[in-house]
DNA sequence: TGGAACCCGATTTTT
DNA sequence: TCGGGTTCCA
């Protein structure tokens, strides 16, 4: 047996040596779940013999595919990962897709719809079902239909389960949209997954095809699998069923999204006589965060029970930060940052700072930029979303396959070609009269009778997407984008306009231009349009990482999963922030299981911070300390002075202050209900109230602030619930706020 | 047609 | 507070 698997432990290396059959790894954070996978690939390769190209590994990230990949190759030689498929579940069979999705009716050049792309699918098909989306938001509607793909659920299916209203409006949308797809000849995200069980099921030859070639599957977070990826797991494993899957129950946080343990539960079940190992030891964290981990988490009733054995002594307590306000909170994480490299000289790179929405990261960041540490946002707007780099992407999906009408509308007329809402109507008039999709509409504009002035703008356009699907033949993808900057003259007009904004444009699309350059570089055997396409549609600002780059990393608890940091920051920790308001206990289980998944990232050193307010939708809000922090062995952790927090004076905790009435603050405003301490608030319309109104605050009024303390208003701007106050606080200097907001008490 | 002025709702989390 | 969407006007 080779020497690579002197680097595991007993237990792992039975998994790893059980090569054949079903067989499952169950085992909590940080006890090498990952690392037996990674090994196992490699013996398969190195001591079975299997050939690379018939191992299939599925994680669930890019960057875990892309890192997995590269340890593979780091234990074998070099470039002998090169065959292996590896990847997520919906990059995997994007690529399968291509080589057969004729098969059932589509074009190979099909597009990928992200969820900006479906959302706008979904409106239009609304707007002509006379849905409003004031009644029925469209982002209910988006993601009632993705539960339903993700569990298999069809529109035939969901029309009979629909009862009352809105599913029944759902399922209108559903079915309608289903069709446009097919239409514009694009997957979703959702149907990356579901197209294949299609496949396989009409063309069982096909699925043969793939079980033989498929010889080993291999899937990482198998409990953040939904209903289809277990389904399309289960037909390639059907023959051969040697399917090895990982996990861990307590970090199952992905059920919004259709994630089911149990996939996980009823693997047994599922697959006779598979054999299960249970892993124990925690190579990653010091004892005192293993112990935080385990004490929140046994709070969760729905869980399998796990041991988890730390390798190494308590090492540092944890430190809780508490802090006035998240500017300060943010601060005191900078500091925090710099003493400890100064004192311990470790790297930007060692630490991680973790929030729970994205939104709280804006303030980290200018934090972050003001103390000079370097740092990098994972997530957030993604490169990809970037209106600009849409739209370039958007004329290339519509060069690649004619059908995208969704691609056509965003770049018809962008740049602007006076082609406005008027005409595109009349073309899309036109498109239905004739029976065909748009851009044919397009290229058969002179027969629509069109004023010649239109026609000229159409026939300009699509002897552009005409030149540029020549460009795509003969010559690589960056001929095609360089094609599209110079006739369209986008770069020069972002540059002459000269705003800080066109200039950040301007950057990405060149960013995007040497993207396609690198792509070639990489991709010498599939480097066409379609493949770039397929690859950017499905990649995110997640994947990235340079090793050598140093700096802090800053991303949501979900975005980490998986990793592992030497000092973790884990902010926010306030009652409806994180846990974030959840109103079922079931959610608020996996919240726990967020946090858990939050902890055990830490090696060496984790750090709970907390503001006393925080700015919500503009306006301040009181916050109460995360009762996760109370689930949390007071022992362990200690304040900032250093103290013990089972020895300082106790904290008031949010539950005991449930309740109890807090000065001045309602956590947010309630819709509809407003507290009793708030100035009545008029209701809009017609009893508006006019001339001079008898509002309660002048200028000179005295007033207190649940957070900024005494002050007085300066001056009073508009009236009604819109109202606001400008007030001179004595400590928090000159402020702005909404009247319907601030909760103000007028006092003397 | 296109830009500017306004209004309103949003914050979960991501492939 | 911010950005998308709508409305109104040149
Ligand atoms: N047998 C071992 N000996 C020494 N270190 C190990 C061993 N197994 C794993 N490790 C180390 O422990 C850490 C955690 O391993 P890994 O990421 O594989 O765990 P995991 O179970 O996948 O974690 P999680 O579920 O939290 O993502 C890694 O740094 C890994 O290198």
């Amino acid at each position: 047996m080779t020497d690579f698997l002197q680097g595991l432990n007993d237990v792992q290396r039975q998994a790893v040596l059980a090569t054949e059959g079903p067989v499952m790894v169950l085992a909590g954070a940080g006890s090498g779940k990952t690392r037996v996978i990674t090994y196992r690939i490699a013996h398969l390769i190195r001591n079975v013999g299997v050939s690379p190209q018939n191992i299939l590994a599925l994680t669930f990230t890019n960057k875990a595919a892309g890192e997995m990949r590269q340890r593979i190759d780091g234990i074998l030689e070099r470039g002998s990962a090169s065959s292996l498929w590896i990847g997520t579940f919906h990059s995997v069979f994007a690529r399968l897709l291509r080589s057969y999705i004729h098969l059932i009716g589509y074009d190979r050049n099909f597009s990928i719809f992200d969820a900006d792309d479906s959302k706008s699918l979904i409106k239009q098909c609304m707007k002509e079902l006379n849905l409003s989306p004031e009644t029925l938001p469209v982002n209910l509607v988006h993601s009632a239909i993705s539960k339903a793909k993700n569990s298999f659920v069809l529109p035939p299916e969901f029309h009979r389960k629909a009862i009352d209203d809105q599913s029944q409006k759902v399922s209108l949308v559903y079915e309608r949209y289903v069709h446009k797809l097919r239409e514009n000849n694009a997957l979703d995200f959702d149907d990356l997954l579901i197209k294949p069980i299609e496949l396989f099921t009409e063309h069982p030859a096909v699925l043969e095809q793939l079980q033989g070639y498929f010889k080993y599957l291999l899937i990482d977070e198998y409990q953040d699998t939904n209903r289809v990826q277990y389904l399309v797991a289960k037909m390639i494993a059907a023959q051969h069923q040697n399917i090895f899957v990982v996990g861990d129950d307590a970090q199952s946080i992905y059920s919004w999204r259709g994630a089911d343990i149990t996939n996980m539960l009823n693997f047994n079940d599922d697959y006779g006589d598979a054999q299960v190992f249970k892993l124990v030891d925690n190579y990653r964290s010091t004892k005192t965060i293993l112990d935080a981990a385990n004490s929140v988490i046994s709070r969760n009733t729905r869980q399998i029970k796990k041991e988890l054995v730390a390798n190494s002594g308590m090492g540092e307590p944890i430190t809780l930060i508490e802090a006035f306000n998240e500017k300060r909170e943010a601060e005191k994480v900078a500091d925090h940052i710099n003493s400890i490299r100064l004192s311990k000289g470790a790297e930007y790179r060692s630490f991680a700072i973790f929030y729970r929405t994205n939104a709280q990261s804006r303030v980290l960041e200018d934090m972050m930029r003001q103390n000079r540490i370097p740092y990098k946002i994972f997530g957030s707007v993604s490169f990809y979303k970037r209106k600009e780099i849409k739209d370039a992407v958007a004329y290339m999906r519509l060069v690649l396959n004619e059908r995208d009408s969704e691609s056509l509308l965003r770049v018809i007329n962008f740049p602007p070609r006076k082609i406005g809402d008027v005409s595109i109507n009349k073309l899309k008039e036109f498109a239905e009269e004739r029976n065909m999709s748009l851009y044919e509409a397009v290229v058969h504009a002179n027969e629509g009778g069109f004023q010649s002035r239109l026609v000229n703008a159409l026939t300009g356009f699509a002897s552009l997407i005409e030149a540029m699907r020549q460009q795509a033949e003969a010559g690589t993808v960056y001929d095609v984008l360089s094609m599209l900057y110079e006739t369209t003259g986008l770069l020069s007009l972002l540059k002459e306009e000269n705003t800080p904004e066109s200039l950040a444009r301007h950057e990405n699309l060149q960013e995007l231009l040497s993207m396609t350059r690198d792509f070639a570089d990489h991709n010498h055997d599939a480097a066409t349009l379609g493949d770039f396409l397929a690859t950017i549609s499905l990649a995110s600002d997640y994947d990235e990482t340079q090793e050598s780059d140093n700096y802090v990393s800053l991303m949501t608890v979900h975005a980490a999963k998986g990793l592992e940091f030497p000092v973790v920051f884990v902010t926010g920790m306030e009652e409806r922030l994180f846990p974030l308001n959840s109103y079922e206990p079931g959610e608020l289980e996996e919240e726990r299981r967020l946090f858990y998944v939050a902890i055990t990232r830490a090696q060496t050193k984790l750090f709970l911070s907390w503001a006393q307010s925080r700015y919500m939708y503009g306006q301040p809000q009181m916050c109460l300390r995360s009762t996760f922090i109370n689930e949390v062995d007071p022992d362990l952790i200690v304040t900032e002075g250093g103290r013990k927090l089972s020895e300082s004076p106790t904290k008031v905790s949010a539950s005991a202050m449930a309740g109890r009435p807090v000065f001045g603050s309602s956590l947010r405003p309630q819709p509809g209900r407003p507290s009793a301490k708030v100035p009545t608030v008029k209701p809009a319309g017609s009893a508006r109230p006019t001339g001079a109104a008898k509002s309660e605050y002048r200028p000179g009024t005295r007033v207190q602030h649940a957070i900024f303390g005494p002050g007085t208003v300066l001056d009073v701007q508009g009236k009604g619930p819109k109202q606001k106050v400008k007030i001179n606080f004595r400590n928090a200097g000159e402020k702005t706020l909404m009247v319907q907001y601030a909760n103000l008490k007028v006092v003397g």
